[in-house]
DNA sequence: AGACAGCCAATTTTT
DNA sequence: TTGGCTGTCT
């Protein structure tokens, strides 16, 4: 094996992390703070097993996101062979037991073939099992039931289960919903998320020879961000380690940010209980934070029950203290930081230096129309995901139905896309019909006549076409075409560029763009098969963080992710902590692990705000300053009383920008490069900046701040 | 089949 | 304020 010694293994590590990386066996439990270098600590651990002669297929290291699983990889494969990388198991929960249900499907009473459904497949199908019922939708929203029935399956509860537990006829009938949805997902042959993994734990527990096979081979075990884990997920890394206990699980306690998905705080809280003999390590030395932002962070997060005490301390300086800015309303707030941000960029800060963030997506909106006035470029994390674009959804929905005949919600989805004339109506009777005969849609129309089931000549006419387009495109795949040449077949003969191109002008260059994104990932693929699986377990395509500009995003996009610079906004009750967790101290204690998170995303410098008022929801609400900071003491921040008292500029950054007379008035005619030419409605001086408003030929009005704006006289 | 008004609900979302 | 969905009209 070409590893180094272990000597180099071990370097650079601190006392805690290497004793980390070097307990060879039994359940280590490793806590590990923001920013305490537990990445490094479980690539090095890999690498270290391989060094004591643990054979790498005897290595399965588990992550929750494919970036993570990816950064863990390529790390370990600079440090160890090809050979050996290539039969490490570092994946995702999710691929590992998609995995292993692509080679044993009946574990999990599926065929080959079976198909992932995401949240959106899987809703869809689930309202439509709650149509099949005959329950009202507006009484059994797909969305609530779907959050009941997964959180159920977190929890490694059935149907059954759900019913006996049920305390009234609604909780019962959801468990009728949940049975039928099981049986649906199994007629469609497919697997939702939650699935993956339950069908797994359910078929290692019934298939002993199963069980034991992997048991043997997956001697050790390494588990990153155990704290988000839920009991399903918890229970088939116990399974797998069971017979020798080399379970090595790192997480925090305090960044477990996806209660609400099921994650459950009690898997790693009760670890070293459940498992008596194991060995807890905590990593208490941050990498990333000055002490100022630590302190903040430590206090704030003290006033939880539910954790593991540790405080984090680093070796990088006392650092400014956080700022703190109470803002008149959600308009200001932006305003203030937009003034920082200026001030930070005359200080030499990039743009990508700085992050803001904030509890909820509809925040982002006010952030966004005041970064535009300043011209600055910024981007928002999170928005609508590559996969989800509806071109995509369908294309992949026309390959999904060749691979997966029995997949109802892909045929669904395009059996009528483009336009062929198949109706709702239509639709209904085959589905009626079909699930009568006990044969997905597409057997139906391949099985039996129009007459027998009872659709129309001329929906007959129009389906007869969408099932030769459907068979010419499957002969293709028998044929052994290649995935991006089936792509494009599916493109052309669906004449989806026309479709594109007539629906919307405006967005079809972009979206021709993203089929030919589509194209380009399925040639990287090994299969059409590959592909389709990849599609479903990869849902985001990595956005490019090198560009210049500022990121917006939640705070839970953030987890992970570190900023030199921070913004926290909407410090107030109602937002932050939001509304709907005010009822329980869990709860509570969740939204507290959540700011934890932001404010520890901050290198040097941490700001954060409310805001007395702010439009939510259409209304203009007024809620007091969030508990959070009321709880922390006045050392541990500086509060900022208003925009004028901004202590970053100087008064040669401030005055000349407000003394400045504008360069154009009311009436001139203006250039912007993003806009075109416009005219010049009105100047407005404010406290920070003046106000420009310009009405543009092409754009309409658009407000700029006078000292950002690019605006050329024209 | 498609367009449009009216109604309702509204965190967070690694896979 | 926004978006999604439903029902009605053309």
């Amino acid at each position: 094996m070409t590893v180094g010694s272990s000597q180099e293994v071990l370097d650079g590590l601190n006392d805690r992390q290497r004793e980390a990386v070097s307990v060879l066996d039994g359940p280590v439990l490793v806590v590990a703070g923001a920013g305490s270098g537990k990445t490094r600590v479980l690539t090095r651990r890999v690498v270290y097993l391989l060094e004591q002669g643990v054979s790498p297929s005897e290595i399965l290291a588990i992550t929750f996101t494919n970036k993570a699983a990816r950064e863990m990889a390529e790390r370990v494969h600079e440090l160890v062979s090809v050979e050996a990388s290539q039969s490490l198991w570092i994946s995702t929960f999710h691929s590992a037991c998609s995995r292993i249900l692509r080679v044993h499907p009946e574990i999990g009473r599926l065929r080959s073939g079976f198909t992932i459904y995401d949240a959106d497949d899987a809703r869809r199908l689930l309202e439509r099992t709650i149509r099949t019922l005959e329950l009202d939708t507006k009484r059994f929203p797909a969305r609530a039931v779907m959050a009941k029935i997964s959180s159920a399956k977190a929890n490694l509860r059935g149907p059954r289960e759900m019913a006996s537990d049920a305390v009234g006829a609604y909780d019962r009938l959801v468990a009728t919903v949940y049975q039928a949805y099981e049986d649906a997902l199994i007629a469609n042959n497919a697997v939702d998320f939650d699935n993956l993994v339950n069908l797994v734990v359910s078929g290692l527990r019934e298939h002993t020879g199963v069980r034991e096979y992997y048991q043997r081979r997956f001697r050790y075990l390494l588990v990153d961000e155990y704290q988000d884990t839920n009991r399903a997920q918890n229970e088939l890394i116990s399974t797998l380690a069971e017979p020798e206990k080399n379970i090595f699980v790192v997480g925090d306690s305090d960044q477990s940010i996806y209660g609400f998905r099921g994650a459950d705080l009690g898997n790693i809280i009760g670890f070293s209980e459940r498992l008596p003999s194991t060995r807890t390590i905590a990593l208490e030395q941050n990498y990333r934070s000055t002490n100022a932002i630590l302190e903040l962070a430590n206090t704030l997060i003290t006033r939880n029950a539910l954790r593991h005490e540790k405080t984090l301390w680093s070796e990088l300086g006392q650092g400014e203290l956080p700022l703190y800015f109470v803002a008149q309303d959600d308009r200001q707030e932006a305003e203030f930081v937009v003034s920082q941000l200026m001030a930070l960029l005359a200080e030499g800060h990039s743009l990508r230096d700085v992050a803001v963030i904030y509890r909820t997506n509809a925040q982002s909106r006010v952030l966004e129309e005041e970064l535009s006035k300043g011209g600055i470029p910024y981007r928002v994390v999170g928005g609508v995901r590559f996969y989800d674009r509806r071109e995509i959804r369908d294309i992949l929905a026309y390959l999904r139905i060749l691979v997966n005949p029995d997949d109802d919600v892909a045929l669904s989805r395009i059996i009528n896309t483009p336009h062929r004339g198949i109706g709702s109506g239509t639709q209904e009777q085959l589905a009626t019909s079909a699930r009568t005969r006990n044969v997905s849609m597409l057997h139906a129309l391949e099985l039996f006549s129009a007459d027998e089931l009872g659709l129309s000549s001329r929906a007959a006419k129009a389906l007869t076409h969408f099932v030769e387009l459907v068979a010419y495109l499957r002969q293709q795949v028998q044929d052994g075409v290649p995935a991006p040449v089936v792509v494009d077949e599916v493109i052309s003969r669906t004449e989806y560029v026309d479709l594109i191109n007539e629906e919307d002008p405006l967005t079809a260059e972009g979206r021709l763009e993203n089929l030919a994104e589509l194209r380009r990932v399925a040639a990287e693929a090994d299969s059409l098969e590959a592909f389709l699986e990849q599609t479903a377990l990869f849902s985001a395509i990595d956005a490019d963080l090198d560009q210049s500009s500022m990121t917006l995003m939640t705070v839970h996009m953030a987890k992970g992710l570190e900023f030199p610079i921070v913004f926290v906004v909407g410090l107030e009750e109602g937002i932050f902590p939001h509304l709907r967790s005010l009822t329980s101290a869990d709860q509570i204690e969740e939204e507290r692990r959540l700011l934890y998170v932001a404010v520890t995303r901050a290198k040097e410098r941490l700001m954060i705000s409310s805001a007395r008022r702010r439009s939510f929801q259409g209304n203009v609400i007024y809620n007091p300053e969030s508990r959070f900071i009321s709880e922390l003491p006045d050392g541990v921040y500086r509060r900022l009383e208003s925009l004028e008292y901004s202590p970053v500029p100087t008064p040669e950054h401030r005055q000349p920008r407000r003394q400045e007379p504008a360069p154009y008035r009311v009436g001139d005619r203006v250039f912007h490069v993003r806009y075109g030419e416009g005219e010049v409605r009105a100047i407005r001086e404010r406290s920070v900046d003046r106000e420009v408003v310009v009405y543009f030929d092409a754009a309409g009005e658009r407000v700029f701040f006078g000292s950002m704006a690019k605006l050329k006289l024209v």
